[in-house]
DNA sequence: GATGAATGAGAATTCATTCAT
DNA sequence: GATGAATGAATTCTCATTCAT
């Protein structure tokens, strides 16, 4: 006879894998169709389960969504972080941010429709989410420019809006490559690093 | 006593202007909470018209938008053409661009923001026509780019990235801006200009 | 100078003119789609006429398609009165009848389909109306049958039933053909009499 | 505690119920105020459940309709084949056919209504399906003439030709009486019975 | 009389959410 | 926890009819 603590810390992982369950097919639902076209019901069958069930997991559908925004932000920053802890020196920390986001990008299409295209009427709570966590995103980037900017690498200058420029340079390149994918995202990550750098004052490699 | 020509003009005007009061009510409408909450009702009270007045002029709540989308479109790109024309040099033309799109951009906010933001889930037509709109309007900055190009001032490149790169960076510096308005959008050209300027090689001013 | 009586009869006429194009037009829209499909939009338009006229001439979408019906029934009536009176005989008389009802369905398959099939919800003054015009026609078949039963050309029987048997008959077999026209309906004429006749007890030719 | 299997089929056997009275509904409604008269919060509120609910068993009016017609059609087939099952000899039944679809008529009036009279427009597929099964009640018709003219009983002769009098003979009859009951349906069968076989030159009995 | 833009009362259908089992 | 039938408020689009010109 399992001990009542047990059996809950079992009941705690199967719920907590239904709940993963339910990401992954809203994921897929969400970026298939978009936030309003993709139904409870579309979500439901893609993860196996009743309507009933994701109500259980998540209070609304614009909670499930926001869930998903912020895997989407968090998996994206965990990468981008960890590219730029294994890079040394300036440039080499941005260009591989750059890779490292591409990438992410690249493999994680879903997520990617889901945080950069994917919206629910630009007004509601799920906008502004997403605004917020792409500002963080920005932020991030600005942060980065700073310390090159304190470390004498880049000239002085305005990083917040250069961070904005990069995130929307970047942005723009994968929905264009998302909406049409042509060559691999990859490639086009040694030009898009030199504009970029350029852009904020790097000399050229 | 007017003719039957003359009553049928008078008609006719008379109908161009109530489309026109629908689509500046739409614009409004839309701009204020986004395609998917707006209601025709909406559209319809703000215009100070029946609903199936609405339907009189627009078969529909999505060619309403479209028209709108079309609208702002063919503004902004009147807009830049001219500005453009006005100016003399290649950086001089650049920057009378940016000037003029941000310009634009800050008169005519809601426009922007149903340009720029708004949505009505990423995969329907009406995205459809927003991306197509987007990427004209992109290939009209590559155009010039590659002029630039031509005439020697800026280093061979891939001019389709470098307008998608600007393209890009102009909409998020914009929708910051429509988001939260701080200082006015035409302090930010300079800066905006010599970055962007910089990222494809022009020699800073 | 045209005196005002003059004026007012020229007038006169063209307004009946312009009822008559608009009747003419219900008719083939009516017929072609059916009461409820068909708009006045495309009764107007079938005229050539503004949808506006048509309320001058008829005070109601109904009130045209009651016109419709007591016209295709009147034509109805007189083709058959008068076929009957030009036939000597009791079963002369009938086949006369029935043969012209079948050419006057053959001709005017326009009203044909109006009077026969064309329904606009079996509840409404128009359905009631359809049946009361039916009902006349069964009674002027009764009547016919009365008057054999009198000469002692038919022996005695429920008449009105017998009245109902034809219409209902011919009115099926019209309808059959209407909805999947093979040979033309005069051929059928020989053997629908003889059946009709067989079934009130003439005895066969 | 009730397997989920158990579970499965009670749920099962009440959705089945709430669908039969949806169906119920349907058929008071429809024959009490026509296709197009009736609208589903009609149906929603004989039925005691919210309009949303017809959707989950019906995808649409028209299906709901459809389902009415296929019902009345079958138990009218079912009824009449019996009947004739249950007689012998060709007369007795062919009388018993009439009988026991006269009999079916009266019993079930609103059927009746919806299968004979009500009508959708006559253009749609409901229109369409209500002819084609009462072609296919015509054929059955045809099919026992066929026979009785095989066995000697009947003269040969156009046998589509006469089931479809006596279809449109009986369709006839029976409306009249549902649109001004007289004197009981069954008391016609007799003489009605007469009329018809006496049509395909069955000698009276 | 004719026109056709405007009206407005519908009507069918949708879908996130609830809740009895 | 899971189920899925039921809910009901919401929403687009329709179309006979009106009326200023």
């Amino acid at each position: 006879m399992r001990s009542a603590a047990t059996a809950g810390r079992v009941r705690e992982a199967r719920k907590e894998q239904t709940r993963a369950r339910i990401l992954e097919a809203a994921r897929r639902a969400f970026a298939a169709r978009g936030f309003h076209a993709t139904l409870m019901d579309h979500v439901a069958q893609q993860a196996g389960l009743s309507k009933g069930a994701l109500y259980v997991h998540f209070p609304s559908k614009e909670e499930l969504f926001l869930a998903l925004l912020d895997d989407a932000a968090a998996t994206l920053v965990d990468r981008i972080t960890q590219a730029i802890a294994g890079a040394h020196g300036g440039r080499a920390k941005v260009a591989a941010a750059l890779e490292s986001a591409l990438d992410t990008f690249e493999e994680h299409e879903d997520l990617t429709w889901v945080f950069l295209v994917e919206s629910s009427g630009a007004r509601g709570p799920v906008e502004q989410r997403r605004w917020e966590l792409r500002a963080a995103l920005t932020d991030l980037v600005r942060r980065y420019l700073d310390e090159a900017v304190a470390s004498g690498d880049l000239p002085p200058q305005d990083t917040a809006l250069a961070a904005a420029v990069w995130m929307g340079a970047v942005s723009e390149v994968v929905v264009g490559w998302l909406r049409q994918p042509s060559r691999p995202l990859r490639d086009v990550v040694p030009q898009l690093t030199s504009l970029l750098l350029r852009s904020v004052g790097f000399p050229d490699a």
